[in-house]
DNA sequence: GATGAATGAGGATTCATTCAT
DNA sequence: AATGAATGAATCCTCATTCAT
């Protein structure tokens, strides 16, 4: 089951002037975006970062903490993004924008999305505090200025926080799969390319969410 | 870490008529879509159905086999279903049938889109086959049948695998978060109810997609 | 500071027939009343019963419950004979044949005096269970017979219980300190003949607390 | 299993003026009379004098010598206390004063008893000196004062060690026990009240070692 | 003297798997 | 088909000790 171990990164000089404090989040955080908390040996982390497994007890209390604190720091961005999309007091004019940034920002930490998938997949437990504080904001607010935004006031209320979540499926969903689409896709979904037509794509779906529907004969 | 266990499916009669096996199957599908494959020990699958571990090796080789069991069993009726699908040469006039025929397989079975999402978080190594031989017909058919589609013809080439990712990711994505739904919304995101707005969220979206749209001032 | 690992007992036969659970009970006892609680590791303990450490899982829980159940098949018999002493509402004739039975009960497994005298010096935290259950009902029965006999009346009330403890020092003294004393005495603390003199002694001494002392010029 | 850590002594200047030497003693003999020598870890030590474990090695060379040293401190002041008093020829009317000086010292130093038995119920290993150095001219000296004294001329020469064991249970064991005695006597047995009735007891003892027993009509 | 960081050696416990019954 | 017992390999973590700063 476990997949051959990603490859040491050389620290190219003889000590890493970064802190080691750092370079242990790094490797913590790709090997829990890449196998998920329970798929990762302390050991392995340590190796990854060149150090003795006893070693990281000498800067995270313990496994739980340093995933912890993986999640943390990779949160916190995102958490401010959110935040300050929200306080701008979002105008649907602005959704291409703040796709954009979301995209951009999620581009340049694309493990990220991975570990929250990660997370999210596997429930309640560790997500709980994640779910109230960066998802619960996002819905909120979401729904919130959809609410408010004359383009969208034809969405039925109940359906806005399906949208909302939606939204965040395919936000994240494009990361978190990369590894399988790369299977199926003939690019790279990380590539500037591919990310780029994912964000061109994701807007014109929000400008089609603004569009009136058409009449449903059925309806 | 460890979520307090699923309760055990207590076998109402003495000897439970339903083969063993099956039990197994059952307990393991529900445990892996938790947990994941990491986070389960073949010990909890056997308390679950009220075995000794050791006897799970009377009914499967190994861990691994046991969990490529329960994928088998669990993509079988959806490959069969994106076959059907496929075969019929999906019009678009077909698209809410289809989507609600997904979503009502999808529902019957919810503990399946979580483990494939968990499956497809982790990224290749399991995963490959599955890829092959699920996910990537579903790609291949899906935009052949929106290539010929006069309604879709407006979408750019590039752009329809995105768009059945997307769909995917919204199909999917809805089951597997549906723990961290639970948490946002205020109710059970498998309830009947909201299952149904769900699915007709999907088919309204559908129709946008096919919504020629409107002309972008920025373009 | 590992003394050197008392010598394994090796299985006669291939499979011994005593039950492992009783084996693994015994290697126990004897390297928990060697070296306490933390200076013995599960492995040597399962080493000693030629056992692979994991194998003693299947037997017990964890160490901390082996360990509880070593006490407790240890202080069972302890506890029923002080219970059949109180019970027989000990009068001072008896302290004779009450000493000699306690003696050969305790000659007859000394590692359980050292065991309990390695919990009693680590203190209150897995004692206090004992110390309700043993050395309470001991002092409880204790002092109410000697305040009930007319020979020990002459004890002030609020000396009896250190008479008692004074008691117990020496009787699990002798036996917790037997490889102490055995550096010091020229023969073996538990051979018959040495056991025998300590029964005599302590049963002069018992006569002894019962002559009203002779006046104390000083008092 | 861990005892709740001891509450730090806090420096309370600076830089407290004793020297660091004499802190580390002093909470490693706190700690090794309570959870005795595996059970206490040396950042524990460390910890308690507030300082980095690593520093302990400035002024130890290691666990095991550190564990010496508190040894041969406490034990220092015992030995010569023991040495004047066999000096002296101890006449057996100093009885009472040889006890209540002993009673004296350990009640001064209540932990050293306690890492005593500690030491003695682990058994031989380490304690092989410290028998030498110190139980041995005790009961040497002790035995030689009984022989000579014409009131203990009675007991047989062969129940002589006997008896100083016995005394050395009873001097040590009410401090070593003091836990486990305040769990089931109303005080703390280390309080000056409690303190002097136990040397009153071991006085009045002695004085009845020195009664010649009534004849034993069994005998 | 003090310390943060590193580490090899263990230590308890879990796990997947095997096997005799 | 089921199971109790056994086990080698891991897993997380602790520990005593070292060393550069």
């Amino acid at each position: 089951m476990q997949p051959p171990p990603s490859p040491v990164i050389p620290s190219s000089g003889e000590h890493d002037p970064r802190a080691t404090r750092d370079r242990i989040l790094d490797a913590a955080e790709t090997l829990f975006a890449e196998r998920g908390f329970d798929g990762v040996a302390v050991r392995d982390i340590a190796a990854r970062v060149g150090l003795n497994a006893a070693s990281l007890y000498n800067h995270f209390p313990g496994k739980q903490a340093l995933y912890e604190a993986v999640l943390e720091r990779g949160l916190a961005p995102l958490l401010a993004l959110v935040g300050r999309i929200a306080e701008r007091g979002a105008a649907t004019e602005d959704a291409d924008q703040i796709i954009a940034t979301l995209m951009a920002q999620l581009g340049h930490t694309p493990q990220l999305p991975r570990l929250i998938q990660h997370e999210a997949v596997r429930g309640a437990e560790n997500l709980s505090q994640l779910a109230r504080r960066f998802i619960r904001p996002l819905f909120v607010q979401g729904t919130a200025a959809m609410k408010q935004s004359p383009d969208t006031r034809h969405w039925p209320e109940s359906e806005l926080p399906l949208v909302i979540a939606g939204f965040m499926h395919l936000l994240f969903g494009h990361f978190a799969m990369a590894p399988l689409l790369a299977d199926v896709l003939d690019e790279d979904p990380l590539s500037p390319e591919v990310l780029a037509r994912q964000t061109r794509f994701l807007q014109k779906l929000t400008r089609l969410l603004v569009t009136p529907p058409p009449k449903d004969p059925k309806e």
